[in-house]
RNA sequence: UGGGCUAUCGCCAAGCGGUAAGGCACUGGAUUUUGAUUCCAGCAUUCGCAGGUUCGAAUCCUGCUAGCCCAGCCA
């Protein structure tokens, strides 16, 4: 369903050749997050990147926690991912794994790199070990310990292994060259000691691998075949093909396959939103945000509760593309996708968010008809409903002027305008109470005009949205706008965040039709002329909805400001 | 001033030696019972800069410049 025509990126070129060339039997990918926080917007390029690889090449994709490090990983974050994951659309079919379930041939592999002379166990300290390691300008120099036999390297680490060691006493180094201008080849460390309780080995363990040693076992356990992660990374490849030769390459499950290979690709950035944890953290504490899913971030969790979709969410993705070159996507690509995913999947309601009366004089008092309305003019499988009218109504405040601009089209003494599928309606006059304040416009409709339109064939330039008074609900709704805005600065001089003021507006008295009444968490609608709205899944009620704005509707019209 | 990577329209992004795709945004104009949608039109003589090779260069070479990443017993 997908143009044909797009061009590949730089992956699937690297794939394709790599499956001309006879290297690859079957594409497969994986998704690895460490059980250590909540995804977000970025997370979702990845998850979609590796997912649809899979998909594209018939391939398979695993989803995988990467919990090497028990210090900040938890159970809850792993339910909340999965969730997240399985939201998204992306299907791991059975294989769902954890790099703590390789441990044993992690640790099997450490022993066989002490045997092979590849790998020591230091007693230098984490500051020493910096020192050793040199600069960036500097070469490292070799450990003391790093002359060490094997015989003794295998008696230590196992000894790290059962416990004889406190946290940090002992390390096991891999040797490849203190000399290297790659940091990441000099000796690094690949087990350390932590006295700790791994959230699903428990106590089994107080030594654990770090993540270039782990990862690429990981990937050659499971098969995989093209490792994708960001770009921070690069300067770690030649470490992870060095695991994988060392030790790797005999952990496949087909030999015959491909070595994983590792390939980097840009991160996700977009304009105007916070990703930050702490800074995150910070709003979550300090009551300015409702939580991580708050509907202004873009966790995953946020965006969901937000009103967006998984549609929404890989349309933008597709759209960003995948390329090495670090970049910022502007915000109104993201409100694009999730318009255009709605805009024929949902029901068009009416809803004034901020009511003003309208009284129509000359329609029978006490009488109520039921106009029926189309859902979705351009979507005639969403049906129709009937909308209740009335004499007395309300409109938007913002609908009527009472000294209207040039090109004003909406009420104002004097004009016709249509109310939408009901009938035309001239005002006539209006009140306003001590303040100056519009309490109620009086009007006269055109009987003849029922539906909406005029027999006589006259035009009129305004169309506006209204509601029946005696039966409409009472809602709260949610306007939302970016948390921070990139033309004013991001941060303030003091480093935190120069938030934007208005970034929630509550609405508590929008009046909106009955037919919304039975409305449930997550349900969406486009209000017509507003924007599309979605069902709050924390604060709504049967008994009082409450409303999220995803997005507003796109709008020309400006009001002259002078 | 070590190593790695990246520079193509306001924002993404194709392009892979044969003479600058596409999307978002924006600007017109048509249609419209949403100032929405849809439609149609416009939007880089130029590819970070400077040289060079070539009949021909965004693509190859050389030299600059700018930005990002790396000195966790994090991932």
């Amino acid at each position: 369903m997908e143009n044909e025509n797009v061009s590949k990126n730089f992956i699937e070129q690297m794939i394709d050749k790599d499956i001309e060339e006879g290297h690859c039997k079957v594409v497969h990918t994986r998704f690895p997050p460490e059980p250590n926080g909540y995804l977000h917007i970025g997370h979702a390029k990845s998850i979609l990147l590796n997912y649809g690889l899979a998909q594209k090449y018939g391939g398979k994709f695993n989803l995988r926690f990467d919990d090497t490090n028990p210090t900040k990983e938890k159970t809850e974050f792993v339910e909340a991912i999965i969730e997240d994951i399985k939201w998204l659309g992306a299907d791991w079919e059975d294989r769902l794994f954890f790099a703590s379930d390789y441990f044993d041939q992690m640790y099997e592999g450490a022993v066989k790199l002490i045997k092979k002379g590849k790998a020591y166990v230091s007693d230098l300290s984490a500051d020493e070990i910096r020192e050793y390691r040199g600069t960036l300008t500097e070469p490292g120099k070799e450990d003391p310990y790093s002359t060490r036999s094997i015989e003794e390297n295998l008696k230590l680490f196992e000894e790290m292994k059962d416990g004889k060691y406190a946290d940090g006493e002992k390390v096991l180094r891999a040797r490849i060259d203190m000399a290297s201008s790659n940091i990441n080849m000099r000796d690094p460390v690949i087990y350390r000691v932590a006295h700790m309780t791994h959230h699903r080995t428990g106590d089994k363990w107080c030594i654990y691998p770090m993540y270039d040693y782990a990862h690429p076992i990981e990937d050659a356990i499971e098969g995989v075949t093209h490792s994708i992660c960001t770009l921070e990374f690069e300067d770690h490849r030649p470490l992870y093909d060095w695991v994988i030769a060392e030790v790797g390459a005999d952990m496949r499950p087909d030999k015959d396959d491909m070595a994983p290979r590792q390939i980097e690709f840009a991160k996700l950035y977009l304009t105007n939103v916070v990703t930050g944890k702490r800074y995150i953290k910070r709003l979550v504490e300090e009551g300015i945000v409702d939580g991580w899913d708050d509907p202004r971030l873009v966790s995953i969790a946020a965006l969901r509760r937000r009103g967006f979709t998984p549609e929404s969410l890989k349309l933008f993705v597709d759209l960003c593309g995948i390329s090495k070159a670090n970049s910022s996507v502007d915000y109104a690509m993201l409100e694009y996708c999730i318009r255009e995913d709605l805009k024929m999947k949902k029901s068009r309601m009416m809803a004034v968010l901020d009511p003003v009366k309208v009284i129509i004089d000359n329609y029978p008092e006490g009488q109520t008809e039921y106009l029926p309305v189309v859902n979705n003019l351009e979507n005639e499988a969403l049906g129709t409903r009937e909308v209740p009218f009335s004499r007395e109504l309300y409109i938007e405040r913002e609908d009527f002027m009472e000294e209207p601009p040039k090109k004003y089209f909406r009420m104002f003494p004097g004009n016709e305008v249509r109310l939408m599928n009901a009938y035309f309606v001239t005002c006539n006059s209006f009140e306003k109470d001590e303040n100056g304040k519009v309490t109620v416009i009086h009007c006269t409709y055109d009987p003849a005009s029922k539906g909406g339109n005029s027999p006589d064939g006259r035009k009129v330039k305004g169309t506006i949205h209204w509601v029946d008074a005696a039966h409409a609900i009472n809602a709260t709704v949610r306007l939302y706008e970016n948390i921070v805005d990139e033309e004013k600065g991001v941060y303030n001089e003091d480093g935190s965040l120069n938030l934007n003021p208005n970034s929630l507006t509550v609405l508590e008295n929008c009046m909106v039709e009955e037919n919304l009444a039975g409305a449930k968490a997550y349900d969406s609608f486009q209000f017509v002329r507003q924007g599309f709205f979605n069902v709050d899944a924390k604060d709504s009620a049967p008994e009082h909805l409450v409303f999220n704005r995803i997005v507003s509707l796109k709008s020309s019209f400006k009001l002259p400001t002078a």
